[in-house]
DNA sequence: TCAATTCCTACTAATTTACTATGATTAGTG
DNA sequence: CACTAATCATAGTAAATTAGTAGGAATTGA
């Protein structure tokens, strides 16, 4: 049961944008990529999709660049993670109609899992990673 | 961040097994097999992980087969779990050394995480599971 | 001795992950 | 307007992992 490096790479470069919320800057994949030791090209992609959750927003063009779509006060470590980890999911068989629904006896506890983990991860601001203090 | 399917098969037959503790029977893998629509040559090889953690203890031979090794009240999932997902740890950066270690925002969190998962998996035992009382 | 079972280990197909690569689109600047 | 620096969109791919299959040795009861 691995985090992705979507997650990784994104919860960093999340953080890293969450330092630079109190200037009003735009920071370009370029800076991000050298902040977090992850190739340009595929922050770009991660970064992608925390700008369709709607955590980061972006500017295009020169000068252009990204920075949090809001205060990092506002924003979980749960969000990010949900929107770059499309698996956050713990097991497939609870939306799909597994064939032994009805008998499994282990299907409650997956969903409760994820609901435990979930709620950790929504008490956790970016505000408290930035500052350290966890 | 998927559990694998031995962590789902490895639940599903330590239940299995919780049911059928008030009886001193040893379950043959065939029977758990059908029990939990896992492959005989699979499920042995998930079993193994169990009995090598101590979680059910096997007869060879003829008549043989496995029983837990201890009262189903007493065993967690958590146990159950980090037996055969030799991949529950959330990141590998925790152990490997990072050469990002020293500077990484992120890295308190994925331990924090880590923790709380198994501890709320840790309050949870088969015999809960066995009686659908989750 | 035979049959039924666990145990051990090698192999493999399929899937997923973790990227790389290319190029289009957008916007500021001289 | 031309140029440049940036995001955006999407296709492709190599490596790693997962999820199993397979074969046979060892053990035990009858």
């Amino acid at each position: 049961m691995k985090m992705s490096s979507k997650a990784r790479y994104g919860l960093y470069a999340a953080v890293v944008l969450a330092k630079n919320y109190v200037k009003d800057e735009y920071l370009n994949v370029i800076t991000l990529s050298q902040a977090t030791g992850v190739s340009e090209k595929y922050l770009e992609q991660i970064i992608a999709l925390m700008k369709k959750a709607n955590i980061v927003s972006a500017i295009r063009g020169a000068t252009g660049g990204y920075k949090l779509a809001d205060s990092p006060d506002n924003i979980t470590v749960g969000q990010v993670l949900r929107a770059v980890e499309d698996n956050l999911e713990i097991v497939d068989c609870l939306h799909s109609g597994c064939s032994r629904k009805g008998e499994c006896v282990t299907r409650n506890l997956w969903g409760k899992l994820y609901d435990n983990i979930n709620s950790y991860l929504d008490t956790i601001t970016l505000t408290q990673l930035a500052e350290d203090k966890l």
